[in-house]
RNA sequence: CUAUUAACUAAG
């Protein structure tokens, strides 16, 4: 049975949908019984995939058959909403959790965020952080990122900034991540000074940049028409030896 | 043995 759960998540991460499928029926004809994990492992695989509704089904397999889904279950089927687009059925989810007697862990409340996130519903993704809080748990770095992406998405680049002071009071520091999912918002002459202004701080900080920070800041430049600015990124870059992909 | 975050690229 284990050696069937490794390779259903594994075909998960080769993005191979179809065969993990396969495989896991092969494995009840075989008269192999999925296990928490082995469904676990299968709804990773749906989650990469934002197959929202197989990951429905599989939950209601899961109790038909007398397997409890845990917080790992919901965790990945919360991802799933939020990379199938169904911010509103993650939320779903969540109130499931409860009607389940489950305290939803980070994961889950993050993967929510994440759906909200990308929706631009920013207002949910607050109320999914005084959630989080409410319930003893302690915001990390997902749950802020995916934050400030709410905001930026919902149209409202100062609270997405807000979102560094907010953080750095709870003791969390920012980091490649947040940073680049800030200077995606960079658009305009003044937002050519934001961006900047964020690689400063980055600086500062010791924070370490990567492609995807530079290709977000070359971005901006571009925008703003500022296409040298952009060559002094590129430059820069090479410079320090990170290899554009 | 299983789960959560950013850029560019396609479509529009």
């Amino acid at each position: 049975e284990t050696s069937y759960n490794t390779v259903i998540a594994d075909l998960g991460h080769a993005m191979e949908i179809d065969l993990a499928s396969e495989v896991f029926r092969e494995m009840g004809e075989r008269g192999i019984a999925p296990s928490v994990v082995t469904y676990n492992s299968l709804l990773s695989v749906y989650e990469k995939a934002g197959a929202v509704d197989m990951a429905f089904n599989l939950l209601d397999e899961m109790y038909a058959s007398g397997v409890k889904p845990d917080e790992i279950s919901y965790g990945s089927s919360i991802s799933c909403c939020a990379k199938g687009k169904e911010w509103e059925k993650s939320l779903a989810l969540l109130v499931r959790m409860h009607q389940e007697h489950l305290q939803p862990n980070l994961y889950c409340i993050n993967a929510a965020i994440h759906a909200c996130g990308l929706a631009g519903v920013n207002q949910k993704a607050e109320a999914l952080l005084e959630v989080a809080v409410k319930t003893g748990l302690e915001p990390d770095l997902y749950s802020y990122n995916n934050l400030a992406m709410a905001h930026i998405n919902g149209g409202d680049p100062e609270q997405a900034l807000e979102v560094l002071d907010r953080m750095r009071e709870n003791g969390i520091d920012p980091d490649v991540f947040t940073y680049g999912t800030l200077l995606c918002i960079c658009e305009g002459p003044e937002g050519l000074d934001r961006a900047l202004g964020l690689l400063d701080e980055m600086r500062e900080a010791g924070i370490p940049m990567n492609v995807v920070c530079y290709t977000a800041a070359i971005t901006a430049c571009n925008k703003s028409q500022r296409t040298d600015i952009s060559w002094q990124l590129w430059k820069q870059m090479n410079k320090e030896g990170i290899k554009p992909n």
